[in-house]
RNA sequence: GGGGCUGUAGUUCAGCACGGUUAGAACGCCGGCCUGUCACGCCGGAGGUCGCGGGUUCAAGUCCCGUCAGCCCCGCCA
């Protein structure tokens, strides 16, 4: 390589007019006017034009004429301010251009099976993936890492500030039951036994508060064997947050400033402190979940009491066998059409149908109502849903007649459908602690106690005689931090004593002969002192699509899996030699045969 | 495990409902011309196992069955 480069093409302006300059970078666009050829070329900080002129030195000229895009090349020449007329005020450099006196090919390019000049959304993601540095290599195609450079170097600076302490915890580990599905990974000096990848660094990042590490993070992958989305992948990042002697409000407070300082940074905006928050019991109430987009209203309304006593059999039959009916106020009044649509939407989510009353406020109180159910309703009741969702204007009532699960979960996809589909959606980040999480759920399926967050979390204090006597009613030190409808992070404060890690582990049905097996270990570290601790967790890859607006995880992981879990770039996962696998005491059948034959 | 959408030149798509010439377009690519373009222009050219397999038919890109792959969703994700 003879021709080293010396500046950055970005940077380049009118006032480098003059300089001798080297630049290196790829070719994105040649225009080839016989006599003189532009090439635009590019670098991680910009695009410049070059111009190779025959008259200027035929020779060079003529290397230039065998360059095609992609292309990696140096340039040596003289930064000139362009004729008058010839501005291109569409980049940054368009004042200026660089006259090459010499040029460097260092490596050709095959022609890529994608314009890089052209909008790369409109290209099939499966072949973006296979081809990522590509992608990542166009215009604009790595600010999405740049900004994620930027948002992981701002946590580091502010928890470093803070006085927190970056420690490593392992990757081969223990498998965690409780939880997601592990990936294992076989010993080959142990035959039979296998390590897991860890699904976070729960129980290291405790026993490093046993170990008097006080303030703790990490930015880290974590590993998860479970079906993808749009915003789950297989291994993910999170930033993992713990810290001693500390109770709910130091952490939440901590983790606002946080948020604060990185979006300030990152995105140059001011977040309103302290973030809203809403107990589980409310955010369920009036969203129907425990993660909100709290950037449009539409809140969920029980009208129970209003129709238990109604003619209307669908929905006195759910309100006695128990069940709840629930509604949602939509501004707009829908076509029969659409109505039929949202009726099959909401049977998909498990409901058994979808109650609408059209509603508009002209004209007598009869006529303001549009439904075949409205004649089941006596004029008190109507008089109180037009009070209860302070109807003024022309909008559509939607109601789910239903368990009070499945009401909730209904009505909250129906919000959010109806949100983003009416255009109700606010720009900009509304954060919301959700607070008050119960400890436990009851599983119907294997008809026991599980634990709503882990079996790590502390009970509330005033809740903990309640334990054995009424599990359910048991709330926990736990707090999740919804994003715009999106969980992002969840924490609690932790048992740090064994007494109650174990009545905990009892009411999960975990044996104590299983609690040993599987973390004796850290049972042992609590009765070493282990100090009152608590933390937090994010998912890094969620708050960077937030923050980017973007609709997927994907398009901030470098190199992400398909929704099949497959790297389409490496063809992960891939077939292993058989040696490998007997190697690691897979197939110990085959083993003994291999060991008869030799 | 289930539901939905998609798969045709290198790329993005049209053609498919109603089977019938040699499967088209744009961009890209290759060659030629061009000293001021910047999505350069003009002339010419190459490029297809219609995802794959099977079936129906005189005839299948088009209809049927299966299968693979990509995306979205449910289940799952403490």
């Amino acid at each position: 390589m003879q021709l080293k480069r010396t500046v950055y093409m970005g940077e380049l302006r009118a006032s480098d007019v003059g300089k001798e300059v080297i630049v290196s970078g790829w070719v994105l666009r040649r225009r080839d006017h016989g006599g003189v050829i532009f090439l635009d070329l590019r670098d991680r900080t910009g695009l410049l034009q070059v111009v190779f002129e025959e008259g200027i030195d035929p020779e060079v000229h003529k290397i230039a004429d065998t360059i095609r895009n992609e292309y990696v090349i140096s340039v040596k020449g003289k930064i000139r301010r362009r004729p008058p007329g010839m501005e291109n005020p569409k980049i940054p450099t368009g004042e200026i251009e660089l006259e090459a006196d010499e040029v460097e090919i260092l490596n050709t390019s095959k022609t890529p099976p994608f314009a890089l000049d052209e909008d790369l959304s409109e290209v099939s993601e499966a072949l973006r993936l296979k081809y990522r540095y590509l992608e990542m290599r166009a215009p604009g195609g790595l600010e999405p890492f740049i900004f994620r450079h930027k948002v992981v170097h701002t946590i580091r600076e502010f928890l470093n500030s803070q006085g927190f302490l970056d420690v490593e915890t392992p990757f081969l580990t223990k498998s965690t039951p409780e939880g997601a599905r592990d990936f294992l990974v076989p010993s080959r000096l142990y035959p039979g036994k296998f390590y897991a990848l860890p699904q976070s660094p729960q129980l290291f990042k405790q026993i490093l508060m046993v170990a008097g590490v006080d303030k703790y993070y990490q930015i880290v992958k974590c590993f998860r064997d479970e079906d993808l989305r749009a915003d789950r992948q297989p291994e993910f990042t999170q930033l993992d947050m713990e810290m001693s002697f500390v109770d709910e409000e130091d952490i939440m407070s901590l983790v606002e400033g946080l948020m604060a300082k990185v979006f300030e940074n990152c995105l140059d905006i001011k977040l309103e402190l302290p973030f809203k928050r809403l107990t589980y019991e409310d955010a369920m109430k009036h969203y129907g979940t425990d993660r909100p987009d709290l950037r449009f209203g539409m809140e969920l309304k029980e009208v129970t009491p209003l129709v238990d006593g109604t003619s209307f059999k669908v929905f006195r039959s759910a309100v006695e066998k128990g069940g709840v009916v629930k509604g949602l106020c939509a501004p707009k009044q829908f076509s029969r059409k659409e109505l039929d649509e949202l009726t099959g939407f909401a049977q998909e989510l498990g409901a058994k149908g979808l109650a609408w009353i059209k509603y508009s406020p002209e004209g007598e109180f009869e006529k303001r109502w549009s439904s075949p159910i409205v004649k089941f309703f006596e004029k008190w009741v109507l008089e109180k849903l037009e009070e209860l969702f302070e109807l003024k204007k022309p909008c559509t009532l939607f109601f789910v007649a239903d368990s009070e699960e499945v009401a909730n979960s209904v009505l909250s996809e129906l919000r959010n459908k109806l949100g983003k589909e009416l255009g109700l959606i606010k720009d900009g980040f509304e954060f919301v602690w959700i607070v008050d999480f119960p400890l436990f759920e009851w599983d119907e399926e294997e008809e026991r106690l599980v634990s709503v967050h882990h079996p790590f979390t502390h009970p509330k204090e005033e809740d903990i005689e309640l334990l054995e006597t009424e599990p359910l009613k048991v709330k926990s030190r736990a707090y999740d931090l919804v994003l715009n409808g999106v969980e992002i992070g969840g924490g609690s404060i932790r048992i740090h004593r064994k007494e109650l890690q174990e009545r905990i582990f009892k009411l999960l049905k975990i044996t104590p002969e299983e609690a040993e097996e599987k973390f004796g270990f850290f049972l042992t570290a609590l009765e070493y002192g282990a100090p009152p601790h608590g933390g937090i967790a994010f998912g890094l890859d969620r708050l960077i699509m937030l923050m980017l607006g973007k609709k997927s995880i994907r398009e901030v992981i470098t190199f992400p899996k398909t929704q099949r879990g497959q790297c389409l770039l490496t063809g992960a996962p891939a077939e292993v030699k058989i040696e490998q696998i007997l190697e690691l005491h897979l197939l110990p059948g085959w083993e003994k045969e291999k060991k008869k034959e030799s």
